[in-house]
Formats: structure tokens, sequence, C-alpha cells
DNA sequence: CACAGTTTATTGACTTAACTATTTACCCGG
DNA sequence: CCGGGTAAATAGTTAAGTCAATAAACTGTG
């Protein structure tokens, strides 16, 4: 059923394009707002805000780990956790056992702002999701968790 | 079937929690690189692809065109637009009937480099398209159109 | 133990991108 | 012709990213 099925890659090519469409969507201004607004409001950048988030979910992590996370150089997170510890929302010890190494981790302040920020983005997205019905909202995880699973798939063969 | 359903919020809090989590995953590293990696072998940041993937799709567009639609102010615009033309892959004409308005443009050049970029993209996204059923890739474009006209509704509808 | 090499993080100098506030130029309505 | 509003540019600041060089500490071999 369904003619058409000699080359997989031209239906494949024809799905790439419209995935591609609706992730510069997402990732345009709309969802951007939506979920990242509420970060200028406390004087955190983006970037800022995902660091804050990183080491609020691996506590003990090193600058080394924060900047394979997001793909920069090490400097580049030298100057955003300075940031964040003026504004003494993270905390660099040193690693008993190395001492060229930083652990990193939240205050108690960071913490907090760490999961206000947290609940603000699923408010946020709430707002949106009780637009969808029961079905799309299950189809849309059902599909993006198989994407990722399928891009991970990708990159670990390609670096490897 | 499936209990549980009396709170529509409950399930609608626990979704927007996993699609948090899809979003970041799917924001994150893994897909940045695979989509961005050539614009900056072709010396064009991430905000530079961008505008000139928008003027692209809407030729004879002005400044504040771009600057809407990337939600950013008119002098980031401004800056961006001059390292475009700088590396002549975009002009700027003048607006007959208007001379305060700009109207801009892809060179031949820059229409040429926007396609292969997009090729590229395309060609990225296939590599992890193919690796997903049928099913999977309908049910993840289907989901996604819900999902961005959902954040559109209420996008329109928290700012009118 | 000593010394060479590697790893971890910081510093400095530079580019890009964003912002606010201000300025310039222009259109339009009285 | 003059004032109000709009489109873009300019000036000045902050943040984030790069590379190159440096500092400090671990590691392993002679």
């Amino acid at each position: 059923m369904n003619g058409r099925r000699r080359h997989g890659s031209n239906g494949a090519s024809r799905d790439a394009e419209r995935l591609l469409d609706l992730l510069n969507s997402l990732g345009s201004t709309t969802f951007r707002q939506l979920l990242w607004q509420k970060s200028s409001q406390l004087d955190l950048t983006y970037a800022q805000s995902q660091v804050l988030f990183y080491v609020g979910d691996h506590p003990g992590c090193h600058m080394g780990d924060v900047a394979k996370a997001f793909a920069v150089t090490l400097p580049a997170v030298t100057h955003i956790v300075d940031r964040l510890e003026q504004k003494h929302l993270m905390q660099r010890s040193d690693h008993p056992g190395d001492r060229r190494v930083c652990v990193l981790e939240l205050t108690r302040k960071g913490g907090k702002v760490a999961h206000e920020l947290q609940a603000v983005r699923i408010r946020g997205l709430e707002s949106v999701v009780t637009r969808m019905s029961t079905e799309d909202r299950h189809q849309v995880i059902k599909g993006l968790e198989a994407l990722v699973d399928a891009a991970l798939a990708t990159s670990r063969r390609s670096t490897s």
C-alpha cells in the first residue's frame, strides 16, 4: 500500500524539510519568549540560565563538564561562572584530591532561583499544552522522543 | 480505560515537564551542531545565518521587519546587515516613495550561500530522519504542527 | 626524586551581538 | 512651513564567544 516507496530518501527528504520548518518555528520568537522571558527579568542571560540549570542538575560537576555540555570553550565557561558567582548563585570549591579542578554547586539562593525559573517555564508550556488534545500531546512527546533518540544515535555514529 | 482523568491540569503539567526536557535536548549540543556547523565554516554566525534566511524568504523586506521577526531591536539588525553587506551577501536599496526605509535583498552570492546552507541543514536532518520509522516521522511532524499552532494561539491571546 | 608531558582552569586581547539612549532623515497632517 | 511620528543609524555599554598564552597541579618514566 501507499506506492512510491522505492527511494526511501525521497520521503525522508520531504520529511526533513518539513521538520526543519517546524524546528525553526519552535526556535523562533514565540517559543523563546515563552520559555526565557522570566530569565531577563531576573537579570540572567540565556547562557547564564542554561549553566544555572546544568549545575543544578549536576551538582559537583567541573568547568570542563559544562564546556562539553554546551559545546563551548573553557574561557567562555569561566566568564559565565564568574558572573553567576558575583550574583551569589553559584560556588566554586576545591576538589579534594585534584587541586586543578573546580567543583561547582549552586548556592541556596541559586537553587531557589533555578527552581523558580523552572516553574515559570513549565507554567508557560502548560498554557500551550492545555490548548492541545490529549492525542496531540501524546503524539508530540512520542515523536520528539524518537527524534532525540535518532539524533543521539546519529551523532554517536559520526563522532566515533 | 486509563483512569485518573479528573483533573486535566495534572496530566498537562506532567506533559509540560516532559516536553520541556525534550525541547532542551533538542536545543542542546547535538542538534545545534547538526544544523549550524556549516555556518561557522562559511564565517557566518548564527544570527547572520538567520537573517540571511529571513531575507531570502522575504525579499524586499525592511529593517524593521527583520527586527520584529527575531524580536530584537533595530540597532542589532543594523549591525548584522552591515556585516552581511560587507561580505557581499546582502544589499540595502532605497525604497522608492519612502526614503527612510531600506529595502533588503540577497545578492546573487547571498542567494547561493543561503541555498547551499539550507541544503546542508536538510541533509543533516535527513541523516537523523532516516533512522526513524515512518510512523515516528509522521508522529513528530503532526505533533509539532499541533504544538506550534497551540503556541501561536497562546501568544496571540496573551499579546492582544 | 626529578623532570617532561598532559590536563584544568584562568587571563588577556579581540569579535560579534545584544541593549538603551540619542540623533538624523523623512513623511504627513494641520 | 512647522510639529509629530516613524525608519534607520550612531554611540556607548555589557555579555558571550573565540584563540593564544600562562599557571598550577597531576602523572609517569628514568
